[in-house]
DNA sequence: CCGCATCCGGGGCGATACTG
DNA sequence: CAGTATCGCCCCGGATGCGG
Protein backbone atom coordinates (compact mmCIF):
# COMPACT_ATOMS: atom_id res chain seq x y z
CA UNK A 1 0.00 0.00 0.00
CA UNK A 2 1.15 3.46 -0.44
CA UNK A 3 2.47 5.48 2.55
CA UNK A 4 0.03 8.24 4.13
CA UNK A 5 3.50 9.99 4.65
CA UNK A 6 2.04 10.93 7.91
CA UNK A 7 3.69 10.80 11.32
CA UNK A 8 0.41 9.53 13.35
CA UNK A 9 0.52 6.23 15.23
CA UNK A 10 -3.34 5.71 13.34
CA UNK A 11 -1.50 5.93 9.67
CA UNK A 12 1.08 4.75 10.25
CA UNK A 13 -0.79 1.50 11.33
CA UNK A 14 -3.37 1.60 8.65
CA UNK A 15 0.29 1.95 5.96
CA UNK A 16 0.62 -1.49 7.41
CA UNK A 17 -3.27 -2.77 7.78
CA UNK A 18 -5.18 -0.76 5.61
CA UNK A 19 -5.03 -2.88 2.16
CA UNK A 20 -8.03 -4.64 1.18
CA UNK A 21 -8.22 -8.02 2.67
CA UNK A 22 -5.17 -7.31 5.37
CA UNK A 23 -7.34 -7.37 8.40
CA UNK A 24 -9.70 -10.41 7.79
CA UNK A 25 -6.60 -12.74 6.74
CA UNK A 26 -5.71 -11.33 10.18
CA UNK A 27 -9.10 -12.28 11.50
CA UNK A 28 -9.05 -15.84 10.15
CA UNK A 29 -5.52 -16.03 11.74
CA UNK A 30 -6.68 -14.94 14.75
CA UNK A 31 -9.55 -17.41 14.77
CA UNK A 32 -8.09 -20.25 13.09
CA UNK A 33 -4.63 -20.56 14.60
CA UNK A 34 -2.01 -21.33 12.20
CA UNK A 35 -3.17 -22.17 8.95
CA UNK A 36 -2.62 -23.64 5.75
CA UNK A 37 -2.40 -21.60 2.52
CA UNK A 38 -6.20 -23.74 1.09
CA UNK A 39 -7.16 -23.19 4.69
CA UNK A 40 -6.76 -19.41 4.25
CA UNK A 41 -8.23 -19.06 0.75
CA UNK A 42 -11.52 -20.90 1.90
CA UNK A 43 -12.35 -19.14 5.42
CA UNK A 44 -11.51 -15.85 2.78
CA UNK A 45 -14.34 -16.46 0.28
CA UNK A 46 -14.59 -13.95 -2.65
CA UNK A 47 -10.26 -13.15 -2.15
CA UNK A 48 -8.31 -13.89 -5.52
CA UNK A 49 -5.18 -15.93 -4.71
CA UNK A 50 -2.66 -13.73 -6.16
CA UNK A 51 -3.92 -11.47 -3.61
CA UNK A 52 -3.75 -13.77 -0.63
CA UNK A 53 -0.21 -14.62 -1.52
CA UNK A 54 0.88 -11.07 -1.79
CA UNK A 55 -0.88 -9.96 1.34
CA UNK A 56 0.66 -12.91 3.16
CA UNK A 57 3.94 -11.96 1.75
CA UNK A 58 3.36 -8.03 2.82
CA UNK A 59 2.55 -9.49 6.52
CA UNK A 60 5.73 -11.03 6.90
CA UNK A 61 7.51 -8.55 6.13
CA UNK A 62 5.75 -6.49 8.06
CA UNK A 63 6.57 -9.04 11.26
CA UNK A 64 2.37 -9.74 11.91
CA UNK A 65 2.97 -13.12 10.08
CA UNK A 66 5.75 -15.92 9.92
CA UNK A 67 5.86 -18.58 8.09
CA UNK A 68 7.05 -21.67 9.08
CA UNK A 69 7.53 -25.37 8.10
CA UNK A 70 5.04 -27.94 9.55
CA UNK A 71 6.48 -31.54 10.67
CA UNK A 72 6.41 -34.66 8.56
CA UNK A 73 4.21 -36.31 7.85
CA UNK A 74 2.09 -33.30 7.18
CA UNK A 75 4.94 -31.59 5.27
CA UNK A 76 2.99 -28.16 4.49
CA UNK A 77 3.89 -24.37 5.16
CA UNK A 78 1.57 -23.04 7.90
CA UNK A 79 1.29 -18.87 8.59
CA UNK A 80 0.67 -18.05 11.76
CA UNK A 81 0.79 -15.05 13.74
CA UNK A 82 3.44 -12.97 15.16
CA UNK A 83 3.17 -11.39 18.72
CA UNK A 84 2.60 -8.33 17.05
CA UNK A 85 0.18 -10.11 15.05
CA UNK A 86 -2.46 -11.17 17.80
CA UNK A 87 -1.64 -7.77 19.36
CA UNK A 88 -4.10 -7.07 16.45
CA UNK A 89 -6.73 -8.85 17.83
CA UNK A 90 -8.16 -5.91 20.05
CA UNK A 91 -8.26 -3.72 16.81
CA UNK A 92 -10.77 -6.47 15.04
CA UNK A 93 -12.63 -6.78 18.52
CA UNK A 94 -13.36 -3.26 18.21
CA UNK A 95 -14.22 -3.31 14.87
CA UNK A 96 -16.28 -6.45 15.31
CA UNK A 97 -18.40 -4.72 17.87
CA UNK A 98 -18.96 -1.54 15.83
CA UNK A 99 -19.88 -3.76 12.84
CA UNK A 100 -22.18 -5.94 15.07
CA UNK A 101 -25.14 -3.88 14.41
CA UNK A 102 -25.24 -4.38 10.67
CA UNK A 103 -25.65 -8.27 11.23
CA UNK A 104 -29.16 -7.51 12.92
CA UNK A 105 -30.87 -7.57 9.66
CA UNK A 106 -29.53 -10.80 8.47
CA UNK A 107 -27.42 -11.83 6.23
CA UNK A 108 -27.67 -9.95 2.23
CA UNK A 109 -28.43 -12.49 -0.68
CA UNK A 110 -24.82 -12.72 -1.89
CA UNK A 111 -23.09 -12.97 1.66
CA UNK A 112 -21.27 -16.23 2.40
CA UNK A 113 -20.66 -17.29 5.90
CA UNK A 114 -18.54 -19.41 7.81
CA UNK A 115 -18.93 -20.75 11.25
CA UNK A 116 -16.39 -19.88 13.34
CA UNK A 117 -17.26 -15.97 12.13
CA UNK A 118 -19.46 -16.35 15.35
CA UNK A 119 -17.01 -17.28 17.79
CA UNK A 120 -16.38 -13.46 18.04
CA UNK A 121 -19.81 -12.38 18.74
CA UNK A 122 -20.24 -15.18 21.18
CA UNK A 123 -17.19 -14.40 22.59
CA UNK A 124 -18.41 -11.05 23.34
CA UNK A 125 -21.82 -11.34 24.39
CA UNK A 126 -21.49 -14.36 27.22
CA UNK A 127 -20.27 -14.92 30.30
CA UNK A 128 -20.47 -17.34 32.75
CA UNK A 129 -22.58 -16.33 34.99
CA UNK A 130 -22.24 -19.21 37.67
CA UNK A 131 -18.66 -19.83 38.05
CA UNK A 132 -18.74 -22.45 40.38
CA UNK A 133 -20.98 -24.90 38.18
CA UNK A 134 -19.68 -27.70 36.54
CA UNK A 135 -17.95 -26.90 33.40
CA UNK A 136 -20.71 -27.19 30.55
CA UNK A 137 -20.38 -26.92 25.99
CA UNK A 138 -22.76 -25.69 23.70
CA UNK A 139 -22.50 -26.73 20.29
CA UNK A 140 -23.40 -24.44 17.60
CA UNK A 141 -24.20 -25.96 14.04
CA UNK A 142 -24.79 -23.95 10.94
CA UNK A 143 -24.58 -25.73 7.58
CA UNK A 144 -20.93 -24.52 7.97
CA UNK A 145 -18.54 -26.45 10.40
CA UNK A 146 -19.81 -26.20 13.69
CA UNK A 147 -18.12 -24.45 16.89
CA UNK A 148 -18.16 -24.92 20.66
CA UNK A 149 -18.62 -23.28 23.21
CA UNK A 150 -17.03 -23.47 26.28
CA UNK A 151 -17.37 -21.97 29.86
CA UNK A 152 -15.61 -23.10 33.03
CA UNK A 153 -14.78 -21.51 36.20
CA UNK A 154 -16.47 -18.16 35.08
CA UNK A 155 -14.18 -18.21 31.55
CA UNK A 156 -16.18 -18.17 28.14
CA UNK A 157 -14.60 -19.74 25.03
CA UNK A 158 -15.17 -20.80 21.84
CA UNK A 159 -13.23 -22.48 19.11
CA UNK A 160 -14.19 -24.20 15.70
CA UNK A 161 -15.23 -28.11 15.94
CA UNK A 162 -17.52 -30.37 17.75
CA UNK A 163 -17.92 -31.24 21.78
CA UNK A 164 -17.75 -34.52 22.90
CA UNK A 165 -21.10 -34.43 25.19
CA UNK A 166 -22.42 -31.32 24.50
CA UNK A 167 -25.22 -29.99 27.09
CA UNK A 168 -27.12 -28.13 24.18
CA UNK A 169 -27.41 -28.08 20.68
CA UNK A 170 -28.37 -24.96 18.64
CA UNK A 171 -28.64 -25.36 14.77
CA UNK A 172 -30.19 -23.19 12.86
CA UNK A 173 -29.41 -20.13 10.58
CA UNK A 174 -26.65 -17.69 12.09
CA UNK A 175 -28.77 -14.81 12.52
CA UNK A 176 -31.26 -16.14 14.85
CA UNK A 177 -28.14 -18.17 16.84
CA UNK A 178 -26.59 -14.51 16.84
CA UNK A 179 -30.14 -12.96 18.21
CA UNK A 180 -30.62 -15.77 20.75
CA UNK A 181 -26.74 -15.52 22.37
CA UNK A 182 -26.77 -11.65 22.09
CA UNK A 183 -30.17 -11.87 24.08
CA UNK A 184 -32.88 -9.98 21.37
CA UNK A 185 -34.14 -13.10 21.10
CA UNK A 186 -35.69 -15.49 23.36
CA UNK A 187 -36.37 -19.44 23.02
CA UNK A 188 -39.86 -19.53 21.89
CA UNK A 189 -39.35 -16.84 19.36
CA UNK A 190 -35.92 -18.56 18.16
CA UNK A 191 -37.83 -21.93 17.72
CA UNK A 192 -40.33 -20.18 15.82
CA UNK A 193 -38.09 -18.58 13.43
CA UNK A 194 -36.91 -21.67 13.30
CA UNK A 195 -33.72 -22.46 15.45
CA UNK A 196 -33.56 -26.11 16.78
CA UNK A 197 -32.14 -25.85 20.36
CA UNK A 198 -31.59 -29.56 22.18
CA UNK A 199 -30.46 -31.06 24.95
CA UNK A 200 -30.01 -28.86 28.35
CA UNK A 201 -31.88 -25.09 28.13
CA UNK A 202 -30.47 -24.36 31.37
CA UNK A 203 -26.95 -23.77 30.33
CA UNK A 204 -28.13 -20.98 28.39
CA UNK A 205 -29.48 -18.67 31.33
CA UNK A 206 -26.22 -19.95 32.48
CA UNK A 207 -24.26 -17.88 29.68
CA UNK A 208 -26.66 -15.43 28.40
CA UNK A 209 -26.95 -11.70 29.20
CA UNK A 210 -29.85 -10.84 31.28
CA UNK A 211 -30.63 -8.15 28.91
CA UNK A 212 -30.58 -7.64 25.11
CA UNK A 213 -26.51 -6.51 24.29
CA UNK A 214 -26.42 -2.96 22.94
CA UNK A 215 -26.91 -3.70 18.45
CA UNK A 216 -27.83 -0.88 17.66
CA UNK B 1 -16.32 0.10 -1.57
CA UNK B 2 -16.78 -3.02 -3.14
CA UNK B 3 -18.73 -5.18 -0.57
CA UNK B 4 -17.07 -8.33 0.86
CA UNK B 5 -20.45 -10.16 0.94
CA UNK B 6 -19.32 -11.92 3.95
CA UNK B 7 -21.80 -12.40 7.06
CA UNK B 8 -19.05 -11.57 9.89
CA UNK B 9 -19.06 -8.49 11.76
CA UNK B 10 -15.79 -7.55 10.99
CA UNK B 11 -16.31 -7.39 7.33
CA UNK B 12 -19.08 -5.51 7.51
CA UNK B 13 -17.33 -2.67 9.69
CA UNK B 14 -14.81 -2.68 7.04
CA UNK B 15 -17.44 -2.70 3.96
CA UNK B 16 -17.98 0.85 5.91
CA UNK B 17 -14.72 1.92 6.65
CA UNK B 18 -12.48 -0.17 4.87
CA UNK B 19 -11.47 2.42 1.79
CA UNK B 20 -8.36 4.59 1.56
CA UNK B 21 -8.54 7.26 3.60
CA UNK B 22 -11.80 6.67 5.43
CA UNK B 23 -10.73 6.21 9.04
CA UNK B 24 -8.41 8.93 8.39
CA UNK B 25 -10.99 11.12 7.38
CA UNK B 26 -13.09 10.23 11.07
CA UNK B 27 -9.62 10.38 12.98
CA UNK B 28 -9.90 14.35 11.83
CA UNK B 29 -13.59 14.35 12.89
CA UNK B 30 -12.69 13.16 16.47
CA UNK B 31 -9.59 14.69 17.15
CA UNK B 32 -11.20 18.84 16.22
CA UNK B 33 -15.08 18.07 16.00
CA UNK B 34 -17.48 19.78 13.79
CA UNK B 35 -15.20 20.76 10.48
CA UNK B 36 -15.38 22.74 7.52
CA UNK B 37 -14.10 20.98 4.31
CA UNK B 38 -11.15 22.88 4.35
CA UNK B 39 -9.91 22.09 7.39
CA UNK B 40 -10.35 18.96 6.65
CA UNK B 41 -8.36 18.76 3.71
CA UNK B 42 -5.79 20.56 6.05
CA UNK B 43 -6.01 18.20 8.36
CA UNK B 44 -5.54 15.38 5.58
CA UNK B 45 -2.60 16.13 4.04
CA UNK B 46 -1.78 14.07 0.82
CA UNK B 47 -5.71 13.71 0.06
CA UNK B 48 -6.94 14.49 -3.18
CA UNK B 49 -9.83 16.58 -2.82
CA UNK B 50 -12.52 14.30 -5.17
CA UNK B 51 -11.81 11.71 -2.41
CA UNK B 52 -12.06 13.79 0.39
CA UNK B 53 -15.56 14.62 -1.18
CA UNK B 54 -16.17 11.26 -1.99
CA UNK B 55 -15.31 9.86 1.15
CA UNK B 56 -17.48 12.40 2.97
CA UNK B 57 -20.66 11.88 0.63
CA UNK B 58 -20.52 7.64 1.83
CA UNK B 59 -19.91 8.82 5.33
CA UNK B 60 -23.25 10.63 5.02
CA UNK B 61 -25.30 7.32 3.58
CA UNK B 62 -23.29 5.83 6.05
CA UNK B 63 -24.77 7.38 8.42
CA UNK B 64 -21.27 7.67 9.99
CA UNK B 65 -21.44 11.90 9.33
CA UNK B 66 -23.99 14.24 8.89
CA UNK B 67 -23.54 17.55 7.53
CA UNK B 68 -25.21 20.55 8.48
CA UNK B 69 -25.41 24.47 7.76
CA UNK B 70 -23.30 26.95 10.52
CA UNK B 71 -25.21 29.32 11.52
CA UNK B 72 -24.38 33.07 10.09
CA UNK B 73 -22.17 35.07 10.22
CA UNK B 74 -20.19 31.91 9.20
CA UNK B 75 -22.86 30.42 7.14
CA UNK B 76 -20.62 27.05 5.84
CA UNK B 77 -21.20 23.71 5.89
CA UNK B 78 -19.58 22.21 8.52
CA UNK B 79 -19.47 18.25 8.79
CA UNK B 80 -19.89 16.22 12.46
CA UNK B 81 -20.05 12.70 13.53
CA UNK B 82 -22.94 11.81 14.62
CA UNK B 83 -23.30 8.97 17.58
CA UNK B 84 -22.58 6.05 15.43
CA UNK B 85 -19.43 8.13 14.35
CA UNK B 86 -18.45 8.71 17.81
CA UNK B 87 -18.39 4.93 18.42
CA UNK B 88 -15.49 4.49 15.89
CA UNK B 89 -13.25 6.12 18.75
CA UNK B 90 -12.38 3.22 20.57
CA UNK B 91 -11.66 1.52 17.05
CA UNK B 92 -8.68 4.07 16.49
CA UNK B 93 -7.72 4.06 19.82
CA UNK B 94 -6.94 0.42 19.71
CA UNK B 95 -5.01 1.33 15.61
CA UNK B 96 -3.40 3.95 16.99
CA UNK B 97 -1.82 1.70 20.06
CA UNK B 98 -0.80 -0.73 17.91
CA UNK B 99 0.73 2.44 15.80
CA UNK B 100 2.96 3.76 18.27
CA UNK B 101 6.13 1.33 17.64
CA UNK B 102 6.09 2.89 14.45
CA UNK B 103 6.59 6.35 15.76
CA UNK B 104 9.62 5.67 18.09
CA UNK B 105 12.27 5.71 15.10
CA UNK B 106 10.87 9.43 14.34
CA UNK B 107 9.51 10.46 11.16
CA UNK B 108 9.97 9.33 7.74
CA UNK B 109 11.76 11.83 5.57
CA UNK B 110 8.72 12.66 3.55
CA UNK B 111 6.55 12.35 6.56
CA UNK B 112 4.38 15.50 7.33
CA UNK B 113 3.35 16.47 11.08
CA UNK B 114 -0.39 18.09 12.38
CA UNK B 115 0.22 19.00 16.44
CA UNK B 116 -3.38 17.73 17.06
CA UNK B 117 -2.08 14.50 16.17
CA UNK B 118 -0.42 14.22 20.24
CA UNK B 119 -3.66 14.59 21.42
CA UNK B 120 -4.40 10.86 21.01
CA UNK B 121 -0.80 9.40 22.32
CA UNK B 122 -1.00 11.96 25.11
CA UNK B 123 -4.15 10.91 26.29
CA UNK B 124 -3.56 7.11 26.03
CA UNK B 125 -0.07 7.16 28.04
CA UNK B 126 -0.83 10.42 30.52
CA UNK B 127 -3.14 9.55 33.97
CA UNK B 128 -3.31 12.29 36.88
CA UNK B 129 -1.11 11.04 39.36
CA UNK B 130 -2.31 13.63 41.94
CA UNK B 131 -6.16 13.71 41.47
CA UNK B 132 -6.14 15.91 44.51
CA UNK B 133 -3.96 18.45 43.72
CA UNK B 134 -4.28 21.77 41.49
CA UNK B 135 -5.54 22.33 37.92
CA UNK B 136 -2.74 21.83 35.53
CA UNK B 137 -1.97 22.43 31.71
CA UNK B 138 0.80 22.09 30.00
CA UNK B 139 1.14 23.36 26.32
CA UNK B 140 3.32 21.08 23.38
CA UNK B 141 4.21 23.43 20.39
CA UNK B 142 5.71 21.72 17.44
CA UNK B 143 6.14 23.32 14.41
CA UNK B 144 2.51 22.97 13.62
CA UNK B 145 -0.47 24.05 15.73
CA UNK B 146 0.28 23.77 19.55
CA UNK B 147 -1.62 21.27 21.73
CA UNK B 148 -2.72 22.30 25.21
CA UNK B 149 -2.57 18.92 28.10
CA UNK B 150 -5.24 20.12 31.10
CA UNK B 151 -5.08 17.69 34.05
CA UNK B 152 -7.53 17.70 36.95
CA UNK B 153 -9.38 16.00 39.37
CA UNK B 154 -8.14 12.64 38.06
CA UNK B 155 -8.86 13.05 34.48
CA UNK B 156 -6.42 14.20 31.41
CA UNK B 157 -7.71 15.64 28.49
CA UNK B 158 -6.06 16.90 25.38
CA UNK B 159 -7.28 19.76 23.14
CA UNK B 160 -5.94 21.99 20.13
CA UNK B 161 -5.10 25.37 20.97
CA UNK B 162 -3.22 27.23 23.85
CA UNK B 163 -3.10 27.64 27.32
CA UNK B 164 -3.70 31.05 28.82
CA UNK B 165 -1.43 30.40 31.59
CA UNK B 166 0.05 26.89 31.38
CA UNK B 167 2.56 25.28 34.11
CA UNK B 168 5.31 24.33 31.12
CA UNK B 169 5.83 25.00 27.81
CA UNK B 170 7.35 22.02 25.98
CA UNK B 171 8.52 22.82 22.33
CA UNK B 172 10.51 20.62 20.26
CA UNK B 173 10.00 18.25 17.59
CA UNK B 174 6.97 15.34 17.97
CA UNK B 175 8.88 12.13 18.31
CA UNK B 176 10.90 13.79 21.13
CA UNK B 177 7.40 15.50 22.60
CA UNK B 178 6.11 11.56 22.63
CA UNK B 179 9.71 10.30 23.96
CA UNK B 180 9.13 11.98 27.27
CA UNK B 181 5.65 11.91 27.42
CA UNK B 182 5.64 7.77 27.40
CA UNK B 183 8.66 8.15 29.62
CA UNK B 184 11.35 7.01 27.41
CA UNK B 185 12.82 9.89 27.32
CA UNK B 186 13.96 11.86 30.96
CA UNK B 187 14.00 15.07 30.91
CA UNK B 188 17.42 15.54 30.42
CA UNK B 189 17.95 13.21 27.81
CA UNK B 190 14.82 15.10 26.12
CA UNK B 191 16.94 18.66 26.23
CA UNK B 192 19.95 17.07 24.72
CA UNK B 193 18.10 16.40 22.11
CA UNK B 194 16.80 19.81 21.29
CA UNK B 195 13.79 19.56 23.64
CA UNK B 196 12.95 22.43 25.61
CA UNK B 197 10.74 22.83 28.99
CA UNK B 198 10.11 25.55 30.27
CA UNK B 199 8.08 26.50 33.29
CA UNK B 200 7.25 23.83 36.50
CA UNK B 201 8.67 20.93 35.92
CA UNK B 202 6.82 19.31 38.51
CA UNK B 203 3.83 19.34 36.49
CA UNK B 204 5.54 16.43 34.06
CA UNK B 205 5.81 13.89 37.25
CA UNK B 206 2.40 14.20 38.00
CA UNK B 207 1.61 12.72 34.58
CA UNK B 208 3.87 10.94 33.30
CA UNK B 209 4.12 7.06 34.03
CA UNK B 210 6.32 5.54 36.26
CA UNK B 211 7.96 3.23 33.58
CA UNK B 212 7.84 3.59 30.19
CA UNK B 213 4.38 2.74 28.06
CA UNK B 214 5.34 -0.35 26.09
CA UNK B 215 6.09 1.33 22.46
CA UNK B 216 7.20 -2.18 20.82
C1' DC C 1 -3.61 -31.20 -4.18
C1' DC C 2 -0.81 -27.15 -2.52
C1' DG C 3 1.17 -22.75 -3.16
C1' DC C 4 1.74 -19.81 -5.75
C1' DA C 5 2.99 -16.78 -10.72
C1' DT C 6 1.18 -14.63 -14.77
C1' DC C 7 -1.94 -12.18 -17.62
C1' DC C 8 -5.64 -9.02 -18.51
C1' DG C 9 -9.83 -5.92 -18.02
C1' DG C 10 -12.01 -2.44 -15.04
C1' DG C 11 -12.21 0.68 -11.54
C1' DG C 12 -10.44 2.99 -7.45
C1' DC C 13 -7.06 6.28 -6.56
C1' DG C 14 -3.79 10.39 -7.20
C1' DA C 15 -2.68 14.84 -9.21
C1' DT C 16 -4.05 18.86 -11.33
C1' DA C 17 -7.17 22.11 -13.37
C1' DC C 18 -11.21 24.51 -13.06
C1' DT C 19 -15.73 26.66 -11.27
C1' DG C 20 -19.91 28.79 -8.64
C1' DC D 1 -14.67 28.16 0.32
C1' DA D 2 -16.41 23.89 -1.31
C1' DG D 3 -16.38 21.32 -4.16
C1' DT D 4 -16.60 19.18 -9.74
C1' DA D 5 -14.07 17.51 -13.93
C1' DT D 6 -10.64 15.08 -16.18
C1' DC D 7 -7.05 11.97 -17.04
C1' DG D 8 -3.37 8.38 -16.19
C1' DC D 9 -1.95 4.74 -13.48
C1' DC D 10 -1.85 1.14 -10.61
C1' DC D 11 -4.43 -1.79 -7.53
C1' DC D 12 -7.75 -5.18 -7.53
C1' DG D 13 -10.63 -9.12 -9.30
C1' DG D 14 -10.99 -13.23 -12.03
C1' DA D 15 -9.10 -16.76 -14.79
C1' DT D 16 -5.57 -19.72 -16.02
C1' DG D 17 -1.11 -22.08 -15.82
C1' DC D 18 2.46 -24.65 -13.42
C1' DG D 19 6.15 -26.62 -10.60
C1' DG D 20 6.62 -29.49 -6.28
Amino acid sequence: MRSYSQFCAVAKALDVLGDRWTLLIVRELLLAGPSRYTDLRNGLPGIATNLLSDRLRELEAAGVVVREQAPPPVATTLFKLTPRGEAIRSVLHELGLWGIPYMAEGPAPQDVFRGRWLAWPAELFLTDLEPDGPPVSIELRTEEEPVVIEAAAGAVHVRPGSAEHPDAVISGAPQEILGLLSGHLDVRRARKRGLRIDGELGVLDRLRPAQPAALG
